[in-house]
DNA sequence: CGTTTTTTTGCAACCGGTTGCAAAAATACT
DNA sequence: AGTATTTTTGCAACCGGTTGCAAAAAAACG
């Protein structure tokens, strides 16, 4: 069915070796050859078996994409990044979702069968081990939203979620709140374990001020809502900062059920500020994360590891900021 | 780097076609054989390079999963959906995202370099054409989402947008809307160009009814709110089919902004019903489309034509239904 | 112009597998 | 046991490319 490079080979009258040329930058082929190469493969209709050549190149320029988070609205934007970002340089993604267990060193062996040339752990829910089950097979991996770490073992680029902590803390007590909860994701969560964290970090720091946890079963609008409802049957907090922004949403929905008003009886501070926190009917005041700066410092750690498979393990912190909206009163 | 079969045979003490067939099942082979090489290649770790077969097979298990919704959310179930699907059949998608004016010949081209044995075209917005210029190539292709067609070119699965229309112009006329509107999405796209065919298909039959239209230029928030406030400036309809879900939360978010009520003021009914339809503080009353049944479908029609490519194009139509929540006034 | 140097080309081996075919081994049959 | 049959195995060619090396061609030099 497919052209082959043996057929062109013999339209244009040249060797085998003459054709790969033409179609290799960088490789020693006179401007005539090249022509009279080019021209035969064009009325072929020729291009070149990428999977047959990286055989003997050993690049194959997938990458695989690896995600769980196939229910997070941010993820969209993570995928419509990474995809696009990858095609830019050539690369192809090779998606793999895992399914709520998959068995780390399954994926790892599939993705070898494909030989792929590094993966992408997009996740921020997976552990660091998973990762790291990639760069022990000889992969390049980077985890992308992965777990900071002062001593990352593999590629980690994400924010600091001690320090989001942290800020939600402070920026819940700069508006004289002074009956805080903290209302996070599943408790098996890194990032849920280092958010909490941060935020009794600052809250310990400050007697004054009381304070409740719990958690929501998945950043999920349903277990957000199911959790505030159960919240709201005794007396709730005066703000809340929650796991992330789909589950602020589905508290701000209990909230509103329940006849109370936000931010007059309850603040609501989220995180991730997804596309849906900016909507007016939404409106939530969130912690921003920078995707997009994520994203694109992750494919260039790919990209430069590609040439560097070896190359000393680094995280990388983006910074968050507050994005002020309306579900939380305005400084004093 | 990477153990490969004749590591495996020397190890084994057997020939490299005797490892081949112990990993490709079917073949003939002993069983003392079999677990000879099994116990080789475990100790070394091996695992077949499937890229090398597929030179020789001439199956990758490849598939192109191709589209350019990447900030429509229920395209990320659409996502989540097939990379399970196809994985849980052992096929890799190969996602590709066509930046917004890509040229398909150069998708084909791609895609062919890398040998997919087939493509999935997931949007709803790309012409008919762009899938058929994989047929052209030779790529079994399925465009899901696709145009719904008597005559189909290319396997297409997705819903009749004519018959969404007139389900839309029944449902608000039945709840006793008399001055009616079609707010749509780009017009370009074939999706609004069908939905507004039926909707007035049935409204023409209505004499007492008024009607206008209007289009937003993009299935978004930000669209769907901007073109609500312009329409509020007049005087606005009693009712609106709208171009999408998303399209739907903007022109409520631009009525209740301008102080009217929902349903009372003005009745909105969308068309999706992705997931945040249902959030109760949207509570959108829209047309469901059978997504999960149409990814499946696509997804069976995928593999039934790598057996046969040159399978006769089929059109499967999936019926919708109207999700009645809280953007309509309740029938009479 | 002949000689040296540089560039271009083709040969042949290789990448990591698969597979048709014939020989070898195991089984079945008399 | 001897022969016919079936199963298992290895050889060698092939899939569609790449690449080191040496020969051929072109360019530079005196």
């Amino acid at each position: 069915m497919a052209i082959t490079l043996k057929e062109v080979a013999e339209r244009a009258g040249v060797s085998r070796s003459a054709v790969s040329r033409a179609f290799t930058d960088g490789a020693s082929v006179s401007e005539k050859m090249r022509r009279k190469v080019e021209k035969a493969a064009r009325e072929l209709g020729y291009s070149p078996n990428a999977l047959a050549s990286s055989l003997t190149t050993g690049r194959t320029k997938l990458i695989g994409l690896v995600s769980n988070n196939f229910h997070n609205p941010i993820f969209l934007q993570v995928f419509d990044l990474f995809t696009r970002g990858l095609q830019d340089r050539g690369l192809r993604p090779l998606l793999v979702n895992l399914s709520d267990e998959t068995d780390p060193e399954a994926s790892v062996r599939m993705l070898r069968q494909y030989s792929v040339d590094g993966a992408v752990v997009a996740s921020s829910t997976l552990p660091p081990g998973f990762a790291r089950a990639f760069r022990d097979a000889g992969v390049p991996v980077v985890h992308s939203f992965g777990r900071s770490s002062s001593t990352p073992q593999v590629h980690v680029v994400g924010i600091d979620n001690v320090e989001c902590g942290r800020m939600a803390a402070r920026t819940l007590i700069a508006r004289g709140y002074r009956r805080l909860a903290f209302l996070g994701g599943p408790q098996s969560a890194t990032s849920t374990q280092d958010r909490y964290t941060g935020f009794f970090d600052v809250l310990n720091a400050h007697p004054e001020v009381e304070t409740s946890h719990s958690f929501a079963d998945a950043y999920s609008f349903d277990a957000g809502r199911r959790e505030m409802l159960r919240l709201l049957e005794t007396t709730p907090a005066e703000a809340y900062f929650c796991g992330d922004d789909v589950l602020s949403i589905g508290v701000l929905s209990a909230i509103t059920e329940s006849g109370l008003k936000v931010p007059d009886d309850i603040g609501i501070i989220g995180l991730n500020d997804m596309e849906m926190a900016r909507w007016q009917n939404i409106d939530l005041t969130t912690i921003h994360q920078p995707i997009r700066q994520i994203v694109t410092s992750s494919i260039e750690l790919m990209v430069a590891m590609l040439d560097e498979p070896d190359r000393y393990p680094e995280a990388r912190i983006f910074p968050c900021s507050v994005i002020e909206r309306g579900t939380l009163r305005p400084l004093p």
